[in-house]
DNA sequence: CAATTGCGTTAGAGCGCTCTAAATCTTACG
DNA sequence: CGTAAGATTTAGAGCGCTCTAACGCAATTG
């Protein structure tokens, strides 16, 4: 009743169990003939490895292990596809362990993954702080995807955030802009560094930053809208911390009876899925993700076979896409 | 330099192998003294257990092998989660592998799961035929999420589409609407569902059914849109197939100088973000997405302890949230 | 024709762990 | 103080596979 294993189908095939072993990695000292009757033999059997047996017996496992921030977040689904794609071209098998926006839960994850022999771990958009990440590259090599910030050990692959809030700004300021505020992520990671992008591009082009406390999704949006529209004066241009800001922004806006673009202009950042929609159609930065995904397996198997010991970091080139949230401001 | 033992800890405690086999699996049997003993040896060498090793040794893997339709669909993050908060209660490892709409990939994605011994397989919206299902539940207990059809062999986990749809069509009709089209979802496998149910629900209350096709995304809805403006008659309500087609409604239906919910009502299917999105705020038929990811869980876990051979099959029940798109008919 | 070569095949050890059965150590009791 | 019962601990086999070294055999060679 339990499955079969190599000695089964040797013994049916009338060989040994290193044969079929052989013949299982195809291995090219096989005569045919034998090679037919294992194959037979196996098909016949509905055999299959058993994969624990062969990671225990070899050295490598031939396995990534990635765990995501939140499947939730389709930002992140892109870049498991690049992932994908990537470790498929090098036979890695890639295990996936959720991390649900929750530092511990991704602490477990990256035991799992340990305990599972993985080779190398892809840590997207981790919530760890710097010494989880330090404790898992000691054990195992590591890149950390889409966190901007510097993570001591572990490869890091990322977009310039500066330079993609510098690009919105460029762009607004193109259509004519000049009283463009900046809705910030508060606590997120990457806050910082679109703020400080935002900022330096303000200054370097003679313009007066404004910038207002906003969070990571929709609901943050609003606080900070009626707080321009109430007290402070409303701009001609909304720069927001992501899509999610962004989309309650446009809400925001238009129940206080603006309207986006006349009125005023509103641009994004990640170019989710929703910037996308043609009802919201949201001007935005764009991150190449599914790049980035790709790169980091390139990065991180690469310093295997070499086996580099300096951790590396890419720092990729955000885009802007462009679309219909963004207009030249109305004419005074 | 390659990593830890048990063989190693056991020396570093001075006791044997077993002894730390024993302590790992906390079992009550071992002297406070030498648990404490080899923890802290354990603690020391950093080390972990092999759980291939494990595996391959233990008749079972305490894993869970899910497939995923596609990452980058929210809807089915939903039910990734509840199934993720059931195996924990069970203390089953959950791995995920993501089926990228493609059904060969999810062939091969099933053929590595059973290849790592999962102890039961999850499939969450399978692009896989018959076949394939009953090939795979004759190897391991499989469970299949969110897909309609009957599943030969397989515990099923759905919901009532037929009565989404309907709950769409009555609360359409207690707004005061008549003239409702559906706009279907083509070839995908829950469209024929959603479509009867609409139907029925139609006829029942004495009305005509008008039913134009669509597809799965936004794209999709364009055309039908353009259709029922230029050749048809414009109805005062549309039920679309999913939020994207909705979505691709809504845009559409813009750019043709109508107003929703003024002019046009429309409800979508699946509760997606989408819908939350307040710039959207779509009408939608919601399926109980953790739920079922936890009766997944549940059930095919009971399947395996109690070994029930029969599969069953469970049809929870839609619920419609109400939201801004739709509205009782413009008086004519 | 004996010796060499090389291909195809196989025996057998070993990967790190669990588990059963047996060994050892305590403790308690007559 | 001896011994049985119980509590701890351990030896050792075995899980299914890979891998090294060695084997048998046919083809090649001097």
């Amino acid at each position: 009743m339990s499955r079969p294993t190599m000695e089964t189908v040797a013994e049916r095939a009338g060989v040994s169990r290193a044969l079929v072993s052989l013949v299982m990695n195809n291995s090219s000292k096989v005569s045919e003939a034998k090679r037919q009757a294992v194959l037979h033999a196996a098909e016949q059997l509905g055999y299959r490895p058993n994969l624990h047996a062969r990671n225990l017996a070899q050295a490598r496992t031939k396995t990534l292990g990635m765990i995501i921030n939140d499947i939730h977040n389709p930002f992140f689904a892109e870049v498991v596809y690049g992932v994908e794609a990537a470790a498929d071209d090098y036979g890695f098998d890639v295990l996936i362990l959720n991390g649900g926006r929750d530092a511990e839960r991704e602490r477990r994850a990256v035991e799992t993954h340990l305990q599972f022999q993985v080779e190398a771990l892809i840590l997207v958009g981790p919530k760890l702080d710097d010494d989880d990440i330090i404790r898992a590259s000691a054990v195992v090599p590591t890149v950390v995807v889409a966190s901007g910030r510097d993570n001591p050990g572990a490869d890091t692959i990322t977009t310039d955030e500066e330079r993609g809030a510098a690009l919105a700004v460029q762009h607004l300021v193109e259509l004519g802009h000049t009283d463009i505020v900046h809705i910030d992520g508060a606590a997120n990671i990457s806050s910082r560094a679109r703020a400080r992008g935002y900022e330096k591009a303000m200054r370097s082009l003679g313009l007066e930053p404004r910038i207002l406390r906003g969070g990571d999704d929709e609901a943050d949006a609003e606080a900070a809208i009626v707080n321009l529209a109430e007290t402070d004066s409303m701009p001609t241009a909304i720069f927001a911390f992501n899509d999610l800001v962004a989309a309650g922004a446009l809400s925001t806006l238009e129940a206080a009876g603006l309207r986006v673009p006349d009125d005023v202009s509103v641009v994004g950042y990640d170019n989710t899925f929703i910037a996308e929609l043609n009802h919201m159609s949201l001007t935005t930065v764009n991150q190449p993700r599914h790049q980035m995904g790709q790169l980091a397996i390139r990065t991180v198997l690469e310093r295997i076979e070499d086996d580099r010991t300096e951790p590396t970091r890419i720092d990729l080139a955000p885009t802007l896409s462009v679309r219909r949230s963004t207009a030249p401001p109305r004419k005074a």
